[in-house]
RNA sequence: GCGCGAGUGGCGGAAUUGGCAGACGCGCUGGAUUUAGGAUCCAGUGGGAAACCGUGGGGGUUCGAGUCCCCCCUCGCGCACCA
């Protein structure tokens, strides 16, 4: 080899060490030299779907981080589990099949060929021994056990956890009514259930499709086919139960807040009420109508607003409409809801601007005043959520409010509002409430109950208090909890996915599968089309899995039973892959008890458990609700039934943002190539700031002309060109149709793997939304060569002229100190994630070493053993050269070197002496100098006294070691 | 509409607790070396001739504000009739 820095060469060189070494196995308790006296750390990176399209340089942003983060850790004495794995189950390999015939499984492996291969060119430390596929026999037999753990268990109320199914007490009215009453019941109880569920049915896929797979116009993200709500019967698993666990454990989660929040939203749990109105004969029909018990059970938060209640409104679905509607109002009821029936919820909720609805004829009784109120229908309620019917209070809802003043409904205010609020709207109280549908908005927060019966005069919290308990006292209501969140539909009609070990029997009967008869493998089948059949008039979707006739018939006992033709969603394999990481050739258990407690369990500083064992769990923010909540779910259940040992999986979870691209477009809004565009003088140019191009187009199209445009939207500075034109620059998603996808295999094989890894954690902080940019590059990949010639001669390939072979020790000098603050900066850096400072303070110190043009052999040492966590090919060369002959193995376990606080400290400090708090001198003094000696220096200093100006010091602020600020008068 | 986050040179970004704004890198300018350079090295680089002015805009607190408070603007993300 010759001397020069060749990256490719060492690239190999090491790859090839580190595989044939098994470098960065992770050895479990119970191993051979297993070091029990070692903490873990357990660093995870969010597993990949492995794509077709192969890795992309968003996958290596993250993998970059923990594996550095990896690095670190084993360096400081850690056993590091640090994994990768592969989420393989899904639709893309399904449809690719569809497409063209081949097995997903082979599309699946050459994909996985190719992720694997790409990821170890990067130099990941992960161990490879580990590696699992979601779509392995191995993985998802224990996915299907998990599954049946989850089916044989119930939710116990009072413990607040889930119990085997076996301990469910049934009770003695259900066992008198026989052996099919009973099961029923227990299967009614478990935590995974077969029920009718509105859901999105995608007739063209065939297929079931969960929220997300649905866009924001009603069609199928993929194929845009046109997606239905409808009833059908699935799979589902008993997520609500978890819901208020599910939200208060985050509490001790070191997550990102806002992630918190929105797992917070997405449980919705919100407090109030549940009041019954009964149904009143109508005044028009007279007597004989909404006799017996018929009545209507509304949910609200605001029970303090019930004497304003005017009006009630029925979700269009709600089974009572029909009962209530009154003769001559029966057609325009029907047609209301047939027409509501046929859209989506989600064009329901598009035009949410106006709202609609039509009167039932009928009315309901106002519990707290006996007051007849009309019941109308609309489908501004919506029947997913509480009991699908609302008392109206135009006075405390904003939507009830708008409603009222649409269709003309009286609004009786039952808040007060505060006098501020009254101010800002420009009405006084009376006004207000004599006539409130005046204003465009009602007052909807906290006030003091006004008109209400027993809580007049009670501020709003108190007033909730209250009247729930007169409402509990006369049996119209009792306090509820309500909740957005759904029970989990967990069956789809797809092929790739894995089998549930579920048999149906010949009378309805539902039976499991025994832990024993998993794994329950895929069939082959040769066409994987989903289809639908007919039952009557009704479109029946006929899952793939269908067409095995052979596998999808058992017979015990003589019966014959029919297996589960639907598959599990994606999200099963990856709700528990962390915890086989632990444990991933254990034939016996889905994960070995010693494993799972050595690295789930994770000890805080006070030496109390954390509630979450992973110590770092890395990927995209794109999975901060459903991927999270989910695998939560899952190991909450494991926890309950005593077979893992946290209470949460995840301590410790960071979110990396998106790597984006560079665009430019000229004043048209045209985007043109990125890389033919130049950089020049700066010019100032008519910019249609706030447009993107999309809408500048519209917007010429739309008749303006550019001259009118430009005028409209004011100047930008630009500097960048595209023959000879000015352009701008925007910052946009990486797209296969804007040609701006940069494929970090390319990277590689121009600057190399450590320069592709250095670049990414450069670029901004880890969690920012941040723009690739080539011409960067080279940058990190001119620091790495740096830092090759300082330590190698590139004629010789021997180690370089400037390294000083004086002995380590001796006077620290400029370079040494520098060094000990480097080690201190990056460590604590690398702790906290902030990658791009720890790299600006490692070419600090090789530009100060090269400016001297020397560096002692311990303290290149020492320099290369920090840079390896972030460059681990360029450093394992440097080791084995740096220590020649003596040279044993690879600089992976060396430990991480050690800083001396002392010479972090500089004694010495350039402080700023401020004249009223302006920059006047700069002064080298002594951090522990007293003030009156740096103030009597500083008041001697000409440019101080020229600010000064003759003027007398009335305060001095003097913060040692930091700065000196002067005050005067005037 | 509601919630969360962000706005700093020509560009990416730094400033961890209210204490020298612009670290580090890119780009650019000048110089050295070189047959040549998209290689390397050295120096310079927020604006302004200067006084001074500068962290989206306006106000405030403070001896001192990029950082804290109030109002507004812009961008990004999330939720979206959740009673």
């Amino acid at each position: 080899m010759s001397g020069e820095y060749n990256p490719a060469a060492i690239r190999e060189k090491w790859q090839a060490y580190w595989d044939q070494h098994k470098s960065f196995r992770a050895l479990n308790p119970g191993d051979p030299s297993f070091d029990a006296s070692k903490p873990k750390s357990y660093i995870l990176d969010f597993f990949p779907y492995p794509s077709g399209a192969g890795l992309h340089v968003g996958h290596p942003e993250g993998y970059t981080a923990t594996d550095i983060l990896a690095r670190y850790k084993r360096m400081k004495g850690f056993n590091v589990l640090h994994t990768m794995g592969w989420d393989a189950f899904g639709l893309p390999a399904e449809q690719h099949a569809l497409e063209t015939g081949q097995h997903p499984a082979i599309t699946t492996t050459n994909n996985i060929n190719t992720f694997r291969r790409q990821l170890k060119m990067l130099g990941f430390s992960y161990d490879w021994d580990r590696e699992l596929s979601t779509t392995d026999t191995d993985y998802y037999k224990w996915t299907q056990w998990i599954f049946l753990q989850i089916f044989n268990s119930w939710f116990d109320e009072t413990q607040k956890k889930a119990r085997p199914i076996a301990e469910l007490p049934i009770p003695a009215d259900v066992k008198s009514r026989g052996d099919k009453a009973v099961r029923e019941f227990v299967d009614a109880h478990r935590l995974a259930y077969l029920a009718e569920v509105p859901v999105n049915w995608c007739p063209a896929l065939g297929t079931v499709l969960a929220n997300e797979e649905v866009t924001n116009e009603g069609k199928s993200e993929r194929g845009n086919h046109p997606v239905f709500k409808r009833p059908l019967k699935q799979w589902m698993l008993r997520i609500t139960k978890y819901a208020d666990r599910l939200a208060d454990e985050l509490e001790e989660l070191h997550w990102p807040e806002a992630v918190k929040l929105m797992q917070r939203n997405w449980i919705g749990r919100s407090e109030g009420a549940q009041v019954r109105f009964q149904i009143a004969p109508s005044p028009s029909e007279g007597e004989g109508r909404g006799e017996g018990h018929d009545f209507i059970e509304v949910f609200t938060t605001r029970p303090d607003t019930l004497f304003g209640a005017t009006y009630m409104v029925l979700a269009p679905e709600h089974p009572l409409v029909e009962k209530i509607t009154t003769p001559d109002q029966r057609a325009a009821v029907q047609a209301y809801c047939h027409a509501a029936a046929n859209r989506s919820e989600l064009a329901r909720a598009a035009d949410a601007k106006e709202k609609t609805g039509v009167f039932t004829g009928g009315y309901a009784i106002n519990p707290v005043n006996n007051e007849p109120i009309p019941i109308w229908v609309a489908d501004y309620v919506l029947m997913g959520y509480g009991t699908g019917a609302i008392m109206a209070v135009p006075c405390g809802d904003q939507r009830d409010f708008e409603f009222a003043t649409q269709f003309d409904l009286p609004i009786v205010v039952v808040v007060r509002p505060p006098d501020a609020w009254l101010a800002n709207h420009n009405v006084t109280f009376d006004e207000y409430v004599a006539n409130p549908g005046a204003l465009s908005k009602g007052f909807v927060d906290d006030g003091v109950s006004i008109n209400s019966g027993p809580i007049t005069g009670l501020p709003t919290q108190e007033a909730k208090k209250k009247i729930t308990v007169w409402l509990e006292e006369r049996g119209l209501g009792r306090r509820t909890i309500n909740y957005k969140i759904r029970d989990w539909l967990f069956s789809r009609q797809r092929y790739w996915g894995e089998p549930f070990p579920i048999l149906h029997g010949p009378d309805g009967e539902i039976v499991a599968l025994d832990e024993s008869d998993v794994p329950l493998t895929l069939p082959e089948i040769s066409d994987y089309h989903p289809t639908v059949t007919h039952e009557g008039d009704e479109e029946v979707p006929a899952p793939p899995l269908g067409r095995a006739t052979e596998w999808a018939t058992v017979t015990r006992n003589g019966k014959t039973y029919r297996r589960e033709l639907n598959t599990m969603p994606q999200w099963a394999g990856s709700c528990w892959y962390y915890l086989r990481f632990c444990d991933p050739k254990n034939a016996s258990r889905f994960v070995g008890k010693e494993a799972e407690q050595y690295w789930m369990q994770s000890k805080k500083k006070d030496g109390t458990h954390h509630v979450g064992g992973i110590d770092l769990y890395l990927g995209g923010a794109e999975h901060a609700v459903l991927h999270l909540l989910y695998a939560r779910f899952w190991h909450k259940v494991l926890y309950d039934l005593g077979h893992v040992s946290t209470i949460e999986p995840f301590g410790r979870l960071f979110n990396q943002g998106m790597i984006r691209a560079f665009a430019y477009y000229d004043k048209r809004g045209v985007y043109v190539p990125s890389d033919e565009v130049t950089i020049g003088e700066p010019v100032t140019v008519p910019y249609v700031g706030g447009f993107d191009s999309q809408a500048l187009q519209d917007a010429i199209k739309s008749g303006l002309t550019k001259q009118e445009i430009q005028d409209f939207v004011g100047t930008a500075k630009t500097s960048f060109y595209y023959q000879n034109e000015p352009v701008f620059q925007s910052v946009e998603k990486m797209s296969k149709s804007l040609k701006n996808v940069v494929n970090p295999e390319k990277v590689v094989n121009e600057y190399g793997a450590d320069s592709l890894r250095l670049y990414e954690m450069f670029m901004g902080p880890l969690e920012a939304s941040k723009p690739w940019n080539p011409r960067d590059v080279p940058g990190v990949f001119r620091f790495l060569q740096r830092v090759w010639r300082l330590l190698v001669d590139e004629n010789t390939g021997s180690i370089s002229t400037y390294i000083d072979n004086a002995p380590a020790g001796g006077p620290p000098d400029a370079l040494e100190r520098l060094l000990h603050k480097t080690i201190k900066k990056v460590g604590e850096d690398i702790e906290r994630l902030a990658f791009n400072t720890g790299i600006s303070a490692m070419m600090e110190f090789v530009n100060e070493a090269y400016r001297a043009k020397s560096i002692r052999m311990d303290q290149a040492e020492r320099f290369v053993l920090v840079l390896s966590a972030f460059a681990p090919f360029i450093t394992e060369e440097l080791w084995q050269r740096l220590h020649g002959a003596a040279w044993k193995t690879s600089i992976a376990y060396e430990p991480w070197p050690v800083f001396d606080p002392a010479l972090v400290e500089d004694d010495e400090v350039e402080i700023p002496i401020q004249v009223n708090g302006k920059l006047a001198g700069r002064l080298l003094v002594s951090k522990t100098a007293p003030q009156d000696a740096v103030q009597a220096t500083a008041l001697a200093d000409p440019k101080v006294m020229e600010k000064l100006a003759g003027k007398p010091v009335v305060k001095a602020i003097y913060v040692p070691g930091r700065m000196l600020n002067l005050v005067v008068k005037g």
